[in-house]
RNA sequence: GCUGGCGUAGCUCAAUCGGUAGAGCAGCUGAUUUGUAAUCAGCAGGUUGCGGGUUCGAGUCCCAUCGCCAGCUCCA
């Protein structure tokens, strides 16, 4: 077995070998500062038996990776607390995350934010006692025996597959099913602060049961952790939702219904100002403008597949049962440039042939997912959908993905942005259209162009559209939640669907590919982000007032209105 | 939809055990015409989200409903 360590050194062992004791053979020193290890990228405890070849980190309080050893730590301190606060709590899972750390509980009875100054008290007991944390295996039938008490935990260990290892660490009288790593003590769990108290579901599953899930923070310095709190506090400030509404941007009726913001003046200024700028640029890039209906019969929906795959996000008008015709407002615009496409026979010659539209969409949304402008049910999309041949989609993804990079270096979002590859997931067969092979290839055809664009994208199982994979270029607010912000899609399935064909050089009838595509996002959304990104204070040419003029005394109104006539 | 929190004047908040809903800022009127947010005086602003119930009496307790917030699930 060869151990390659970061210096890119190699150490061979004849039977297997654990972090620890590669560490105290590079020195005692190292041995004695070390937390944990990474090997192969992932965090593992300095006793993890290592039996193949793998790459080798040891992590000590120096490297970054330490603060997420001591949160997963502090995770364990705060379900310890838990439990000797409210003993009959059952235990879910408690990992660390990007900025801090989560335990989920089942609660005899309700625990809030109220209780919070309560658990860290005893947190910071459980610090004191300088308890240290042990590592212990056992076989599948003592682990579930330990585990007695914990239906969760035992649910987990059912899950692991034959011949993992089920490790335990134990600090004082608390257990727990974990696979680490974890610091050697209690006592390093000094600073820190739980955040919220929320609700998530048992395995991300909304079929389970709700548990309650702490959210909290850790860090190594005290003022690591006083500046976190105080960038929290600021970054709320620029929340779009306070912001938007103090700046009159928009606001909200409850009469009007959730979900449905009323843009005021100036809001409504700079999504005007968005909307000229970006139809005039996608005039210039070739995209022809439609303009069309905001409802549809239900017949057009059962072609395109929303009637089966969508029926629930969309607002229905009429009743199946008892009316001849049923209409909807429209979820996505797709289906109505398609029947621009399909107004008449297309030659290879039409191709590429791109529409968009500014085009506003409905979308019956649950009642607790709408957040501000960027989850609503009617939105505003600078939307487009592009036909071409094979031999032009490469190309044509490309100008697609300029016009978004264009768009977004505009407004001066390009360095906030991810990006994400959406596939489909084989598993979830119901919420897709087409076959396997079908998928293959849309998405190999995807993953050639985004590899040779050398786009750094993630990659996102189960986020694809029903009809086709995705790049979706993915934004954060200012809490840290990350939404779609534009979306690029190949689709190869409602060409099918809609019978969209040309006529080739050959003679022969093709499908055409479909580039689904928007170039800023859509308006609320995207403006929501300004608001964030600025903190209100736009760029000038985005500025809902741009220039006010003040008069010092009476004596200067005259001038005033002069300079203020002049400036208009 | 789910879990939890919340809803008092445009905004920020107060109102003790259930006992006459108040203040600052903003607004309006008048005075003041001034060097970095906040001059002075006065006025107005409320069916305490809406609807029930308990009570002699409800902002306060109970139920229901609408909306807002955090998160989960779902999604542009």
């Amino acid at each position: 077995m060869k151990i390659t360590l970061p210096d890119q050194s190699v150490k061979e062992y004849a039977g297997s070998a654990t972090p620890r004791q590669v560490a105290r053979e590079i020195s005692e020193g190292l041995a004695n500062a070390a937390v944990a290890a990474k090997v192969n990228g992932r965090l593992v405890d300095l006793d993890h038996t290592l039996t193949e070849d793998a790459s080798l980190a040891i992590i000590t309080k120096r490297d970054e990776e330490y603060v997420s050893v001591l949160r997963h730590t502090a995770s364990h301190v705060m379900a310890q607390a838990v439990l000797r606060l409210y003993p009959n709590t059952k235990l879910a899972i408690g990992p660390f995350i990007e900025n801090g750390f989560y335990y989920d509980f089942d609660f005899e009875s309700p625990v809030t934010m109220a209780d919070a100054a309560k658990i860290e008290a005893e947190m910071a007991k459980i610090a004191a006692e300088k308890l240290p944390l042990t590592r212990f295996l056992l076989p599948r039938d003592k682990a579930l025996e330990e585990m007695r008490d914990q239906p969760y935990k035992q649910e987990l260990i059912r899950d692991l597959p034959e011949g993992e290892e089920i490790s335990f660490y134990t600090q004082g009288e608390f257990t727990d099913l974990c696979a680490g790593p974890h610091l050697a003590s209690t006592a390093e769990v000094k600073h820190f602060k739980i955040l919220s108290v929320t609700g998530a579901y048992w395995r991300g599953n909304e079929k389970n049961k709700m548990l309650t899930r702490l959210y909290a923070t850790a860090f190594t310095k005290k003022q690591e952790l006083d500046d976190y709190l105080l960038q929290l506090e600021e970054a709320k400030k620029r929340d779009h939702n306070k912001l938007g509404r103090e700046l009159e941007l928009f606001t909200t009726s409850d009469v009007i219904g959730q979900g449905l913001p009323i843009l005021l003046p100036k809001g409504a200024r700079v999504v005007q100002l968005l909307q000229r700028f970006v139809e005039d640029e996608e005039q210039k890039r070739g995209w022809l403008l439609t303009k069309t209906p905001f409802m549809a019969k239900s017949d057009l929906y059962k072609i395109s597949g929303h009637w089966d795959h969508y029926k629930d996000g969309m607002f229905v008008l009429g009743d199946e049962e008892k009316d001849d015709e049923v209409y909807a407002l429209r979820p996505m615009t797709c289906p109505f440039q398609y029947q621009a496409y399909l107004n008449r026979p297309r030659s290879y010659r039409d191709l590429p042939l791109r529409y968009n539209e500014t085009s506003t969409l409905f979308r019956n949304e649950a009642s607790g997912e709408m957040h501000g402008l960027i989850r609503v049910r009617q939105f505003t999309i600078s939307e487009g959908h592009l036909m071409c041949r094979p031999d032009q989609l490469e190309d044509e993804f490309r100008r697609c993905l300029d016009l978004c990079m264009f768009m977004l270096k505009t407004i001066g979002l390009q360095d906030d942005v991810s990006y994400r590859f959406s596939q489909w997931d084989p598993n979830d067969r119901a919420k897709y259209i087409g076959t396997e092979e079908q998928w293959d290839e849309a998405q190999g055809m995807m993953k050639r162009i985004l590899d040779h664009l050398e786009i750094p994208y993630k990659i996102g199982i189960g986020e694809a559209a029903f009809y086709g994979p995705k790049l979706d270029i993915q934004i954060k607010n200012v809490h840290g939640k990350e939404d779609t912000l534009i979306t690029i899609q190949i689709d190869q399935m409602l060409a099918e669907q809609f019978n969209m064909e040309y006529t080739d050089k050959d003679g022969t009838k093709k499908r055409p590919y479909i580039i689904h595509r928007t170039s800023i996002g859509c308006y609320e959304r995207t403006l929501a982000l300004l608001i964030e990104k600025y903190a209100g204070a736009f760029p000038t040419w985005l500025a809902p007032v741009q220039v006010k003029v003040l008069n010092i005394t009476d004596r200067t109104d005259k001038t005033c209105s002069e300079i203020m006539e002049k400036l208009q």
